[in-house]
DNA sequence: GTGTGTGCAAATCATTTGCAAGGGA
DNA sequence: TCCCTTGCAAATGATTTGCACACAC
């Protein structure tokens, strides 16, 4: 993975060929993300994050960042049944390339960094006519070694 | 697929079983459901289209009715990134084997109804120590064939 | 200055819950 | 009777929006 600078260095252009600009909460909103990029953070969960090392901001601001990020293909927007969107961080390429594995005893989640789908995609494209430009691979299930049998799915998307 | 009338049964008994009652809100909420199998219909649709022929349901029974059917893997509560929950007829042994094909240009859902998961729910096993229990695998793209470029994505999920 | 970005508070919208009443075994 | 179920209205909670102000080019 890329060095936290650079990467926003890239972002920062990506905002201003689009007309954005790179201000402190938008900068300190993808450090948060970035920081903790194993995580699949909520808006509120960025918004407390944020807010520890600048405690002006106001939680509008937050969703509107992660609102644009997402538009920017920057980050990806995506639910996983427990109430509040989350954001996961896309790759060097703003490619979507990994897949999740949520356990359903304990609630944690794990990326999966490869993208098994090409071949599936073909398939998409000659058997249905259909073109892909996404996709999304979620497998629930349980972990072997998951050894947190009262915890049940609190709702925490935490990484494992 | 089943007849509607055996659908029906088939799921009377497994509410009985589970000490729930078939009554006539839950028949039409499955009724409606069976019809509109191809739709991925939000609660709020439903609703509407219950209400056509009891006008007397309130909203909250049919949200309580589809998180009942939730739980018993009657249907699967999923999210289109639409800011609704919208619900999907499981088969027949409530197995989930089916993936979705989103238009990115009209909005159109198309449902696969093949598991072509079986190999890779085998490597999760073996090279990440994960019991897969569901799945779910969405691809937005386009159609070649969609005609309908001035609409982007109204929020429908609409049967293709 | 013009337009973009921000914080605050209020508004919105889907969903959930409390409660009193209905109905079947 | 007991417990499940329901409709209504009110509550909840995440997200969005209106607005006035601040800031950068």
């Amino acid at each position: 993975m890329m060095n936290i600078m650079e990467e926003i260095d890239k972002i920062n252009q990506q905002l201003r060929i689009k007309g954005y600009k790179m201000t402190p909460q938008r900068e300190l909103t993808l450090k948060v993300l970035l920081e903790n990029e194993k995580d699949h953070l909520s808006a509120e969960e960025v918004f407390m994050l944020v807010k520890e090392r600048h405690s002006e901001i106001g939680i509008a601001t937050v969703y509107r960042t992660l609102e644009l990020f997402a538009e920017l293909h920057i980050v990806e927007k995506m639910n996983f049944g427990d109430g509040v969107a989350r954001f996961d961080l896309r790759g060097p390429d703003n490619t979507h390339m990994h897949h999740h594995l949520i356990c359903n005893v304990c609630g944690a989640l794990k990326e999966i960094k490869e993208d098994w789908l090409g071949q599936l995609e073909e398939r998409v494209k000659h058997e249905y006519g259909f073109q892909v430009t996404d996709h999304r691979l979620d497998f629930t299930g349980v972990f072997n070694n998951c050894k947190n049998t009262e915890c049940k799915r609190e709702g925490k998307a935490k990484a494992v």
